[in-house]
DNA sequence: AAGTGGTCTAGACCACAAA
DNA sequence: TTGTGGTCTAGACCACTTG
């Protein structure tokens, strides 16, 4: 055993102890007590360390129930959320911006259902491409709740939505979603494909806590390819 | 101030606070101290909720530098990774399994190169259909390096390879990612659509501490839409 | 050099779910 | 009922990083 038991190398050795199978699936393993008896620490820092490895998902913890290796362990794999500009900095790219259409006008069905608006109200609809390079990296198209938060009197000429949504209405819940799509020909034409091409698409609703905020769609150009760690 | 200061109702009102601007964005907020004065706990109270909240990518902690919200925050989302019967079962569908192939080949070059494998000595290529309430639900398109766990004496024709996997080599590490792709011919047979027809595909490496062990292909049927939590 | 978060302790009480 | 994890405390020392 290690001399310094930190929550971190219990983390280690406790994770060890499960792939060599020490402590195999379905098992009950020692409870914090006799662990921290083991390794001569506070049960404060077997509980940091186990609590740990049950949110990514490694153990399963119930009071009473003790500690369990999971059988078909639920792996958690997470994957960042930021802004487009950064997104195409981070690959060391120039960023480029451009305002495709910004008018009022009925949502589509979708888009009205995501943002669960009764009445058929006009939307502000938002449509603006991001460059990398110069070339076309993904499509932004965003419906806006002109009621909220002065939403009618941004303009999204130099700035885009994505932007300014996540630096003034962070912070807010939603919904994420991931799916394939065909490009229609007016998808084709701005992200330089061919009409038909498979893309990856992003949709997501933004809720405040009173009302609907925003749905928007961002489809990736082609061979796009979104990483997760897990 | 609500009576018990436990460390969620801190993280609930701290989150009030940057929601409302009291914190603003770019601005240092007290530090845990001075907190824990107003709240009337333990400092390791404060720490948890902030801590807390610094994982979610909704603030920035930094010794000495203090705690600051991010100007642009990166929000963090996470999303499960389940067995694929297990994900069927979850919708409320009868899971179906069905071995289409299985063979040793050589790899073509994504899967070779995903597996970093040098020479070019054959792999195990698996193909199987999971199926949904009789419907072709996801395609899975596997690579195994024959030469570990005994991975070239199980039979994956009951027990899908996904599935036997998981249960017997988890909790290793690797890389995953998502894209979409257009329907070649086989793949639009087996999932039965149209050639073309644009898919989601989960890609992921699972390697062992020593050597990389499997390389799959994941190609959901069309319309698939995978959903991940904020 | 000094301030701030990161962590550990030893003890305590509580909440939940088995038995 | 009882055992287990969940949380809180008051204090302490440490590690990092900024000024």
């Amino acid at each position: 055993m290690k001399r310094p038991a930190t929550w971190k190398t219990i983390r280690v050795e406790a994770l060890r102890r499960v792939h060599t199978g020490l402590w195999a699936p379905g098992a009950r393993i020692p409870d914090e007590a006799e662990l921290a008896a083991e390794f001569g620490c506070a049960r404060a820092t077997v509980n940091r360390a186990l609590r740990s490895l049950a949110e990514d998902g490694l153990l399963l913890r119930r009071r009473k129930g003790g500690t369990r290796v999971p059988t078909t362990p639920v792996r958690k794999a997470t994957f960042d959320i930021s802004i487009i500009r950064q997104e195409v900095e981070s690959r060391s790219q120039q960023y480029g911006y451009q305002l495709i259409d910004d008018r009022l006008e009925k949502p589509p069905g979708d888009a009205q259902a995501a943002l669960d608006l009764p009445d058929d109200a006009p939307l502000r609809h938002v449509m603006a491409l991001h460059l990398a390079d110069d070339r076309p990296f993904c499509l932004e198209d965003r419906w806006l709740n002109p009621g909220l938060m002065k939403l009618d009197q941004v303009r999204f000429d130099k700035l885009s939505a994505n932007e300014w949504l996540v630096r003034n209405l962070a912070y807010s819940v939603g919904t994420i979603s991931f799916h394939a799509l065909s490009a229609d020909p007016d998808t084709a034409r701005l992200l330089d494909c061919a009409e038909g091409t498979a893309l990856f698409a992003i949709e997501r609703t933004t809720r405040n806590a009173a009302a609907p905020i925003t749905f928007v769609r961002l489809t990736y150009a082609s061979g796009y390819r979104m990483q997760a760690t897990l």
